[in-house]
DNA sequence: AGGGTGACGATCA
DNA sequence: ATGATCGCCACCC
């Protein structure tokens, strides 16, 4: 099982009318810290709810043009937007807990 | 084989 | 609020 496997099945847990962000995504798939990398596996994944996955905050993170689809998409679904985020407030999915995939030492937050 | 890159994210100015 | 920087690392030339 590989990590993209992972993601992508993490991706397709987000139900319909809810957001989750790359970073909550990988965090799911047991791979914290490769937020970059849940991007690049929506980038030609064209059979998958894409237009869920959202930046930190709510944020919508692709180019202007696509942005617009996105934020169509979701407001199809039912999600709102607060300003030119989504009320994550309301509409962020929440993953039950999992342990972190032990590739070699995941990266926890270093606390000073 | 090696270096640039990116649908990120956190932090600092 | 915005913009810069840095860490991240598999992918793609």
């Amino acid at each position: 099982m590989n990590m993209r496997t992972r993601i992508v099945a993490a991706i397709r847990k987000v139900p319909r009318g809810k957001v989750s962000t790359y970073g909550a995504i990988a965090r799911a798939a047991g791979y914290p810290g490769y937020s970059r990398f849940v991007a690049r596996t929506l980038h030609g994944a064209f059979d998958l709810p894409w237009q869920r996955i959202v930046g930190a905050g709510g944020e919508i993170k692709l180019r202007a043009d696509y942005a617009i689809e996105q934020r169509l998409r979701l407001e199809a679904e039912g999600v709102t937007f607060r300003g030119c985020r989504v009320d994550m407030k309301r509409h962020e999915f929440k993953f039950g807990k999992r342990k972190t995939h032990n590739k070699k030492n995941s990266k926890r937050k270093t606390k000073s």
